[in-house]
DNA sequence: GACTACCAAGCAAGCGCTTGGTTTGTAAAG
DNA sequence: CTTTACAAACCAAGCGCTTGCTTGGTAGTC
């Protein structure tokens, strides 16, 4: 049960010791990384289940043998990406005092998240919306509630600070925007480091005291 | 040849005069315009031939008529969207002298484009991508540069004159996203009017001079 | 000997697109 | 004013292929 590849971060391992997500090196976790990897660059429809069987090595009709079917694959890497994405997020405000801090701290966090390894689960979950079910649609929403509220708290307690000048709520929907687009045109290779983007965009979202 | 429905903006009758869009009444026009309506609703890919043929009143296989194949129309519907805009955008700068003032009026733009009528065909622009082939990629991108190069310029025109303070490349990505996202929240029905956010956008990019 | 994980084969449905023929709009010819 | 000509716009039918998923069976493990 010991990880061998990566060293996973705490909070991570602790959610696959609970059961509640799949270990990337078990046979559900690496179908979900490749199904996240497959989503994010052809889009969940465009992805046969073909293209993800030979991702990982087994024949299409084997897939149905752990879960129930495709859609179930694209609402497990969303579930699985938020409720991670959520703890972690959790952790990182944990470490601050100071709203402005904890401002930049969910800033890097969401970065790292869409821009770092779990990247193309992040891409999936904001982009391939449409795919699921009205139920399954509900259920995420759900999650990602729980998600936001971690922001939302969080640019409330800066704006009575007064570091905030805008609605908390048009704010945050203007990061959601910003940070997710990022996918789209960042590259690691380039001279710009994921923390100088967070300071950026810090910069762009709060006026210093 | 004279409009009878809703009166277009003299920019956009001048391109219809052109010939280089179709009229929204015309033939071609009403397909393409409830083809960016379903596209952006559905996806691409789960936008089926036979759902564009009922949304227009006729048999999907009489769309291959107007268009050699179903990519055609996206790309129609990208291409018309972005060239429109362009125009749009260029008029918009026009009237304004000041950096800042020019920002606001790009901001403002830009969030009629993706809120208003051409809101469909922009959200397909923007999300609908991997759907096209390497070939369309690339011509639309390079139509996408024309558009982008007034945002760079205006935006360094402002970095210039102090009112903006991080790089305009960094800076025009984050709006691109904040702005394109705007389309998953804004609701016409609710308090906050399309010029307050764009005023609260600007608010954000730039600091008073 | 039960259970998990898989393969090999294929089915029913839906897909983009083609085909051959019919209607409709337009405009010159009688 | 009618007739003829012709192209553009459309229909009805369906073809070939891909899709998600099912089925019946097999190899390895506790």
């Amino acid at each position: 049960m010991a990880q061998s590849m990566t060293q996973l971060s705490s909070t991570h391992q602790a959610l696959i010791d609970q059961g509640i997500i799949n270990a990337p090196d078990s046979a559900k976790g690496r179908l979900l990384q490749a199904a996240a990897t497959l989503f994010k660059e052809k889009g969940y429809e465009r992805t046969t289940v073909r293209d993800l069987g030979k991702a990982v090595g087994i024949q299409s009709g084997s897939l149905f043998h752990h879960y129930p079917n495709k859609e179930a694959i694209l609402r497990a890497v969303m579930e699985e990406t938020i409720l991670l994405n959520t703890e972690l997020m959790k952790a990182a405000i944990a470490q601050s005092s100071q709203p402005e801090d904890k401002v930049l701290a969910l800033i890097q966090c969401e970065l790292n998240s869409v821009l770092g390894e779990t990247g193309a689960a992040m891409t999936v979950l904001v982009y391939e919306w449409r795919s699921l079910s009205e139920e399954n649609q509900q259920y995420i929403l759900k999650l990602r509630g729980i998600y936001e509220d971690l922001w939302i708290s969080t640019l409330k307690e800066a704006k009575a600070a007064g570091s905030v000048v805008i609605d908390p709520f048009v704010l945050r929907r203007l990061l959601t925007g910003a940070l997710s687009w990022t996918v789209n045109w960042y590259r690691q290779e380039g001279d710009l480091t994921i923390d100088q983007l967070a300071q950026m965009t810090l910069s762009l979202a709060i006026k210093p005291t």
